[in-house]
DNA sequence: GCGACTATACCGGCCGGACGGTTAAGTGGC
DNA sequence: GCCACTTAACCGTCCGGCCGGTATAGTCGC
């Protein structure tokens, strides 16, 4: 699907340029198209930045959703760290994408308040829940943001799921 | 002091209208300055970027020194919390304005890096530490973008303070 | 089975406005 | 009278989006 190879082309350009390499004619030579292709595709260059996002959301909730986990939190936990460790869905890459217009983040602010309170009262201990899917938000910070720091994500998820 | 001022005027434009609404113009003008006087202070808009980045490491740095905690652990946490309460130390806003070029980014990551390992093995148990400094990192996110989510500041502090 | 017509997908040149940065000319404190 | 600081007018570039055009395929009447 061309809309698809866009999309993708896009979040590269995010991921190694930043903001500002987020340019409407870098994505269309990227994906191999003409800006008019492009624009054929998605109309405005802001309907291209809700298209990543709400791509990014709907693949997200299919991971979680995939890991058949006994409560939402632990499939949060291990959809989090497959994520990264997998280097897709750079959520990070596309938040910057946003950036410019805060109104485009509505619908993944929308996402992440699901992701931190759906099920929480079911869990067996809803506070011990909460520390578990904030530290998955530092997980994404690091990762986005800290080469650097080293994690091992075995000894974690471990350690993580101990408490709950 | 007006670069003081100047910097404000950058964090609120950044805060209320994300990254396109920070625009010389209108930094100068909300900080009621012309043009010519902002550049006078900050050579270019990636000098004023960065001069966010280096009083956003240097302020959030002095409010973790300031409490005063036994460990760095529980100081970071400590700080965390102070400066969302406070709602002062808009970090997610300044890394919006960088997040046109990665390049700006730099000092705040390594900021990071230090956040995330810095007295790390002096800990009784350094991985419990590691999760309440990843918990940290999602607490700044939920400020950050999700005011729906309510937090428990409190009952959260002393369950991880437990942890450690 | 052929001509008229429409839909879908894509092309690429052009323009207008916005924005970062420059400059020349002040202004006031000391 | 110098120097830190401020100003307003100006310039060049870049980028988003518009628009007229092309090509391929499908549909329908007849």
């Amino acid at each position: 699907m061309r809309r698809e190879a866009l999309l993708d082309a896009a979040e590269e350009l995010l991921d190694e340029q930043g903001a500002q390499g987020l340019t409407l004619a870098a994505v269309a030579e990227r994906a191999g198209v003409s800006k008019g292709g492009l624009l054929y595709h998605f109309a405005s260059k802001q309907s291209l930045i809700s298209g990543m996002i709400e791509r990014l959301i709907a693949e997200f909730d299919a991971l979680v959703e995939a890991q058949r986990q006994d409560t939402y939190t632990k499939a949060y936990l291990d959809a989090t760290i497959a994520a990264i460790t997998a280097g897709r869905l750079k959520r990070w890459a596309v938040v910057t994408g946003a950036s410019g217009d805060p109104h485009l983040l509505a619908p993944l602010r929308e996402a992440m308040e699901r992701w931190h309170s759906q099920g929480i009262g079911a869990e067996l201990d809803p506070e011990a829940s909460r520390v578990v899917r904030l530290a998955c938000g530092g997980l994404w910070e690091i990762a986005a943001h800290c080469p650097g720091v080293s994690t091992d994500h075995d000894a974690l998820r471990r350690r993580l799921l101990a408490l709950l």
